[in-house]
This record gives C-alpha cells, structure tokens and sequence, in this order.
DNA sequence: TATATTTGCAATCAATTGGTTTCGTAATTA
DNA sequence: TAATTACGAAACCAATTGATTGCAAATATA
C-alpha cells in the first residue's frame, strides 16, 4: 500500500480536509460537517492523512482532535522545487547554445 | 474519469517522467527506457499527462515529442500557496490570543 | 446504572488504476 | 514494394480506492 504525501492529496477531498485542518484542529464530526460524505467517509480519509503523518491525533476524553504536521506538506514544495530548478536549468542550456550560435555568426 | 494535476502526479512513474521532461523534451520510446516498465504502460501515463494538460504533443514524422507544459504545475503551487496562507493565518490568531492574554495580566 | 454520543474498525461493493498483450496504422528504410 | 520502426488504441486482468453498513469500545450524561 502506497501512502505519501502525493498520494493523499490526490483526493479532493483530503485536500480540503487539509485546508480545513489548516486553520485549527478539529474533530472527525465537525470535519464531516463540512462534507456531504458520511462520517466514516471522512473518517478513512483521517486514517489515511494520519498513516502519511500528515495529520496527528490528539485525544481529549471521547473526542479526537486531528490536527496538522504541516512539516509533510514540504515534501510536496521540495519535488516541485526540485522541478523548477530542473526547468530552470533547461533555459540555462538553451542560453548557451544562442550565445553559441550568437558568436558563430560573428 | 478526474483528470487533474493532483491526480497526475500521484503515481511515481509520473512525477519521474515529468522531471525528465523538464529537462526536455522526449518520444515516448526514449522515456521508456528510463523506466522498468513497458512501452505502452509509459504510453498510457503519457496519455493521462497529456489529457490534463501537463504534456503537450508534438509529432515530427513517425516521432512524438513529448514535452512540458510548465503553466500547468502552477496550480499545485497555487494550492501549496493557499494552504500556507491558511496555516500562517492560524499562527496570526495565535498571536492574538497571545496579545490578549498578555495584556489581561496586565 | 442505563442511555446516548463519539469514534475506530472490519466486511463488503462498485469503480478506478496500473499494467500486459495484441492489434492497427503511419512513417521510414532496405 | 516489403520489412521495420514508432506509436496509439482496445481488450483484458489483478490490485487498489472510496464509499457504505454494521458493530464494538470508550466516554459522557441522565
């Protein structure tokens, strides 16, 4: 079973539990509210966030309190990171070869 | 079918292909080759690449040229961009609490 | 103590996914 | 013209996904 971090923002509803949590801790109920899912829907998203360590569970007495480890959403800025330089790069490339062609025709 | 940007880069394969082509651009059976994976498997994330428009197409005699279409990544950062305004925001209100109370003490 | 609330978990189901194999077609090359 | 190459498309398959339903455990309330 694949979890990271792309995987579980695939689904747009997890991307929106995410916003949501963004803001403040909640508890299964609440988010489900939010939602026209079911609250066991809502609740295999939570499982699901919680096994990438996107979400961590606070519990208060019967309530659970998900609330965010926003460290995780880095690897998501890291890999596009690592896109862009990479794109970035390419232009690089193709500046030396207009500079090349640039001084041939000299 | 969801067709979209989250949904492309989910799968591993594809993110790789997509670094790949940022570097530039490539025929499906070029790629191929960097993969464990067959032709027509990397045919098929190629499809679905192109489908949400991260890809474009560009034949040149029996060849396709599959290249990048860089705009389209701009909505992951957007998303990205949205949830660390939304989890700032919350660090804001934090810090007004944080006023209050200080000045309740006072 | 009996009842209601909040929640996770397992079973089940239809839909989707990622992959393979096979085929057809268009562009090269011999 | 015949063989080869580069590719997409369709049929098919096992595994995974997202959702539902039903249940059990723990906590709160009457």
């Amino acid at each position: 079973m694949r979890r990271d971090v792309f995987q579980a923002i695939a689904d747009p509803t997890r991307r929106a539990i995410i916003l949501l949590l963004a803001v403040g801790a909640m508890t299964p109920n609440a988010l489900a509210e939010h939602f026209n899912s079911s609250r066991q829907a809502v609740s295999k998203h939570l499982r699901i966030l919680t096994e990438c360590e996107i979400l961590k569970q606070e519990q208060q007495g019967r309530e659970i309190h998900y609330h965010l480890n926003a460290d995780k959403m880095k690897d998501i800025e890291k890999w596009l990171e690592q896109f862009k330089q990479l794109f970035a790069k390419r232009f690089d490339q193709l500046d030396t070869v207009l500079e090349q062609l640039k001084s041939k025709n000299k």
